[in-house]
DNA sequence: AAATTCCGTGCAAACGATTGCCACAGATCT
DNA sequence: AGATCTGTGGCAATCGTTTGCACGGAATTT
């Protein structure tokens, strides 16, 4: 049981001060060192296997480099690869992530955002808002930055990056009515979350512009998961006029979608072109592969976690928000409207 | 900008010692406080909304309750689940995770944990390693419990949590001879991972007990992706005897494979029936849906966890490694075999 | 009744790092 | 030549806990 190597046992093998090792490791000290001194005190500090004690530092600057993520649920295909970008962001920047479930409970949520405090994260990356928070209000906002990531806040000042949902919705009527759809149906997705109401608006103010007739028929799901999508579906169905498209908020809910309406003796595409949004694994492989909006995932992530880690360290010239582009990807979910109409 | 509130500050509101608080408010102390006092103390710290330093408590007891959970890649599918089980139980007791991940690269995987270790975490869970790490051997290794997760390392004493891979073989092959098949091909995973070789062994052996003819053809894949599916089945199609079943090491290739045959004409399950192991998201969803092994990868990753903290609380009463049943998840992508052969 | 145990509390020493301040050279300025 | 910098390094306080030890009084034992 070998103790911990700390800065008193440098010094001692070198013959200065602790304080003064402690400087000359720190690149950006504000004292200077001799460079002979500093280069002696490295090497010692390298042959005694010196690693700074990050409690010690923590409890001395009161930082502890961690952030706090909290995600409604890891399982769910969307948030890897956020995180991911957020963890090889932080990584970039000496910090690491904690990430927390919530499950969607915002009871939770508040837990969650206690005990990451508690344990004193430098900053909190929000992925799991709901549009009406008000992160603002809270306690520990104050002390905390915060940033949210995928979703927003209405009305809030709290910095975000989100994708350009509506420039996707844009993407797909658009391809969709190239291909000669003009009876558009849609799922949104739950309109307490921002993702929700932005694409649906976005697919609404799309329609418009490109003169789609009257105001088409939208399911609202109350979640994004895959039966959401089926029930939705079999709604549509069975109270909307008929459809020779249907544009999904998720890739969860199209997922749904087609296995309704195959249920229902449809095919996709040739009897009803189906969308997706966000481009998840896998719905590349599906039956038929998915067209759906690809959002920069990784790039969110990690854009956000820069974004705090600058508030947090005072970075200059900081932007409040990001928005980020996004591609259509086309695949063999949609296809031309079959000239047979009706 | 408002100081923190600390031991001192509610001692001063109740009128003792600094000390006297840290008990009253250690449920476990060796030392007790007497009850009355101790609700005086309960409240005043409730009032002026005190909470633990855990920078301070982490320097002085040298525990951070914090985990590193390395593992290859997020954004593979067959983690997340695996992560939440991992991030539940910890909860529970009072810890949280950090996760890093490697991509599969040994060098990275050994920065991680230096990171892991320099952070002062309780505690490492290793879903990366591959069959001949050998874990003791690093430096870290005799002042931080380690637990592999999902793989194992072979020949060594580091405790492990797996699923039962043989038995998860076994009952594909059982199932896919009950349907007539006596041509079975696989693909097996990489065999630097235990998995690789589990389920490789796993099939071999139930191949024989079943007295499948000869050895069965098997292609090896270099990782568990799609990609190599896909590969590997050309490969089996241009060099092996016909078969009617193709197992694969896991459900990535599998759907791979499905691509592949697909590609060539092949319709699964009809001309080939496949079979995936994981029982991974989606794959329910895919035409055919997939029959696969369903393995518990929440309980696996929550039992790792507990077994960690165990280890780490000196837990009496500890089992050193832990197999996890698995259960045969019959869906569309095996049929009977054609009667009509070749 | 004297001696012993217990119980509840206070005291102070860590744990390991950062940092403002001071001291002391030697160099530079008038 | 005397005064003022400037560059280096030491000192000591501080961050917030935990915990072994001491101590006084009450309760128990003999």
């Amino acid at each position: 049981m070998k103790r911990r190597v700390t800065l008193k046992d440098v010094a001692d093998a070198v013959g200065v001060h602790l304080s003064t090792v402690s400087r000359a490791l720190d690149p950006s000290s504000p004292h200077r060192v001799s460079s002979e001194l500093a280069e002696r005190i490295e090497q010692a500090s390298r042959a005694l296997g010196y690693r700074k004690s990050s409690a010690g530092y923590s409890l001395k600057t009161n930082s502890t480099r961690m952030i706090g993520v909290i995600i409604p649920d890891i399982t769910d295909p969307a948030f890897p690869p956020i995180i991911r970008g957020i963890e090889d962001a932080l990584a970039r920047r000496g910090y690491v992530a904690i990430v927390a479930n919530t499950d969607g409970d915002a009871r939770r949520e508040r837990d969650m955002a206690m005990m990451l405090r508690d344990r004193g994260v430098d900053g909190l990356l929000l992925a799991s808002v709901e549009i009406t928070d008000d992160p603002s209000r809270e306690d520990w906002r104050d002390a905390t930055p915060v940033v949210t990531v995928n979703r927003q806040v209405f009305g809030s000042d709290v910095p975000s990056v989100i994708a350009d949902e509506a420039a996707g919705m844009d993407a797909i009527v658009t391809h969709l009515v190239a291909l000669g759809h003009r009876n558009i149906a849609a799922i949104a997705g739950p309109q307490h979350l921002s993702t929700g109401v932005l694409r649906q608006r976005g697919f609404l103010a799309a329609c418009a512009a490109l003169g789609i007739g009257g105001s088409p028929s939208v399911a609202v799901a109350r979640g994004y998961r895959e039966e959401e999508g089926e029930r939705c579906t079999e709604t549509l169905l069975a109270t909307a006029p008929p459809f020779t498209a249907l544009v999904c908020a998720n890739d969860r809910l199209a997922v749904g979608a087609i296995t309704a309406l195959r249920r229902r003796g449809l095919e996709c595409p040739d009897d009803v072109a189906v969308t997706g949004f966000n481009d998840m694994i896998m719905v590349d492989r599906l039956t038929p592969p998915l067209t759906t909006v690809r959002v920069p995932k990784h790039q969110m992530g990690a854009r956000a976690a820069d974004m705090i880690v600058d508030l947090i360290e005072g970075k200059p010239g900081l932007e409040r928000s990001a928005m980020l582009p996004v591609d259509l990807v086309v695949r063999g979910s949609t296809a031309r409207v079959r000239s047979t109409v009706g």
